[in-house]
RNA sequence: CGGAGCGUAGCGCAGUCUGGUAGCGCGUUUGCUUCGGGAGCAAAAGGUCGAGGGUUCAAAUCCCUCCGCUCCGACCA
């Protein structure tokens, strides 16, 4: 391919919406452009290293024994209706209807259509166990689509969904998944980490995310150095070492006009935040609960739906609030709510806490030298770990401290059980005639997003530096004396003997000065570079470089060898 | 959905406060000179100033309404 023919279009300046790096070069460098908010186009460039992921993906989906289908991307909506998620989905979904008013939805996701199908293809165990997937477009309404093709409107997922005859197979199908995915990761150049999530509403199903460790990442993740463990903060479980609190005397009112947030109470008083019991209400389908935890910690709202087993928890509004406690948000606390029989659920941190500092259920005012267990309505049961993990915690599995980093999810891997299953009646026949709900596991890497986490984790100052296999190209040959015929000619040549070798490879043929091609294609980030000049020929020949090395690092080298050179550079 | 900001040439921006009929850089086209890390000179094309309404002799600029985009937060299989 020649450049000049190519509509290869790089930027000189970065967009002036893009905020973090992978987005900016995903521009600059010429392979997508905005069509609006949330909306890209994948130009020419950028096509070609999401065809090389999807064709990794595929690859590594059938080596794994699963079955490639399509499903349409428009969903009626009796299919979502049946698990209930037409409703629960919410406003997440795009909705339409057809001339006819019937429903439907451009597809988030494919639970439904591929329990669905199954139950419509499989009626004997002998059919089991089987996974399908397909890589298909998915629409997600999202409020802030952010970061280019990291959070977008429309995005290019790979779903897979297994089902199987015991919970047994269902955990082989699982692992079988799980494996595939690290090998997708690994062949598109990316150090991707497995880290334990919640499974949601799924309760304590087995799930791990795969995560591209970056700055950029919008997801926290903890790790801990000591046993391996990783968990995203939503399910990061610590341990906390009990208290030796000193006891306290009786407590008493402190008048606190104005003072608020724990920020304002701690500098009325003087004192640090962690003396301080964070006292929230919140509502936990419908029903208010008080959650106390250290004045400087955070309430984790997935831990907290778990412990009470609830299927919706939010922080309560205004009313509620004042109903429960007997003071605006400000001033509550867990001594004598006005609603005696209000359940207040600690954090495993405030097990045995004396001499701490609550609201007073009471405006503007607030109680000192409260110990919980003597002072407060507190059941031992309700003690449990109920705050987001942060840096420096002590994991639960072997008691050292973790670390949070950030990452960029570009995949998950779920056991559903028999959810969608049992709402299908996706039933399969055993050897004895008999009928059982089929168990299911569903998968997902999200395609495009793996692109531009690839640009995340693999950038420099000068631009993107691709892994070989993914690169829109994995050689460039620069011509810099187009106008040349001799120079012309080893260049041509060359790119044939690449291509006849197998490789992807594009002459830039512009008549350009040097100094703006070398620009171009560091900013593109070829994983390697022949220059093919008038001058580098009389002087011995092309010089051949990989984008990864410095300048110091060119080879030189006969016109005749260096496509059996360039094979060699770029297998290393 | 709450808070903030922005919409002016393909891209990046100035001009808006204080109304006077639109400008800079990059890119594009042509010519000459250059030519190994984003060249120089000269010429040229390219704009419903987000949309609609209002005020005014006169609106990119002031007022109203709407639309779009971006950031922070909430949300997120």
């Amino acid at each position: 391919m020649k450049w000049t023919k190519s509509l290869i279009q790089t930027l000189r300046e970065n967009p002036g919406d893009a905020e973090i790096d992978s987005h900016k070069l995903l521009i600059r460098a010429g392979l997508a452009r905005k069509v609006a908010g949330g909306l890209y186009a994948y130009l020419p460039l950028g096509m070609r290293s999401l065809r090389k992921i999807q064709q990794i993906v595929r690859e590594e989906m059938d080596r794994a024994g699963a079955l490639e289908i399509v499903s349409p991307i428009l969903q009626p909506a009796e299919l979502w209706r049946t698990t209930g998620r037409w409703d629960t989905m919410g406003p997440n979904m795009f909705k339409l209807r057809d001339r006819g008013e019937h429903e439907f939805a451009l597809g988030p996701t494919a639970e439904e259509v591929f329990t669905d199908l199954a139950k419509s293809l499989i009626s004997s165990y002998r059919q089991l166990p089987v996974t399908i997937y397909q890589i298909q477009w998915k629409f997600r309404d999202e409020t802030r689509p952010r970061f280019g093709l990291m959070r977008s409107k429309e995005f290019l997922m790979k779903d897979a969904y297994s089902f199987d005859v015991d919970a047994e197979g269902a955990d082989k199908s699982y692992w079988n998944m799980y494996h595939a995915y690290e090998r997708i990761y690994e062949r598109c150049g990316l150090k991707a980490v497995p880290v334990q999530a919640d499974g949601g509403d799924m309760g304590d199903s087995m799930t791990h995310e795969f995560h591209v460790l970056a700055d950029a990442g919008e997801d926290g993740i903890a790790f801990c150095e000591g046993c391996g463990y990783a968990a995203n903060l939503e399910k990061a479980e610590r341990r906390v070492a009990p208290r030796a609190d000193a006891e306290c005397p009786s407590y008493e009112e402190v008048h606190t006009p104005g003072a608020k947030t724990i920020e304002q109470v701690a500098a009325f008083m003087g004192l640090s935040g962690s003396a301080f019991v964070k006292s929230l209400i919140y509502s936990a389908d419908g029903k208010p609960v008080m959650v106390c935890v250290e004045g400087d910690r955070d309430v984790n709202d997935v831990k907290l739906k778990r412990f009470l087993g609830a299927k919706k928890v939010e922080l309560a509004d205004f009313e509620t609030v004042l109903k429960a406690s007997g003071a605006n948000a400000g001033s509550v606390g867990p001594v004598k709510p006005a609603d005696a029989s209000l359940r207040i659920v600690c954090d495993i941190a405030l097990k045995g806490a004396r001499g701490c500092i609550v609201g007073a259920n009471k405006d503007d005012y607030h109680l000192k030298n409260v110990d919980l267990a003597r002072d407060c309505n507190i059941a031992d049961a309700d003690f449990a770990d109920l705050v987001i993990a942060r840096e420096g915690d002590i994991c639960a599995k072997c008691g050292k401290p973790m670390a949070i980093k950030r990452g960029i999810e570009v995949g998950q891997v779920f056991k559903l059980g028999t959810k969608y299953s049992a709402a299908f009646n996706a039933v399969y026949k055993n050897d004895k005639l008999e009928e059982h709900v089929m168990i299911m596991g569903c998968y997902g890497v999200g395609v495009s997003r793996t692109l531009q986490a690839v640009i995340e984790q693999s950038h420099d100052k000068d631009g993107i530096v691709w892994p070989a296999s993914v690169a829109p190209y994995q050689v460039i040959v620069e011509n810099l004396d187009p106008d040349k015929e001799e120079v012309t000619k080893v260049a041509d040549e060359l790119e044939s003997a690449l291509e006849a070798k197998g490789i992807d490879v594009l002459v830039d043929d512009r008549a350009e000065r040097p100094g703006v091609k070398f620009k171009d294609a560091d900013l593109i980030g070829f994983p390697v570079r022949v220059v093919v000049g008038a001058k580098g020929l009389a002087n011995g020949g092309v010089e051949v470089k990989r984008r990864d090395e410095d300048k110091s690092k060119t080879r030189i080298v006969a016109p005749a060898e260096a496509a059996a050179l360039v094979a060699e550079v770029l297998s290393k």
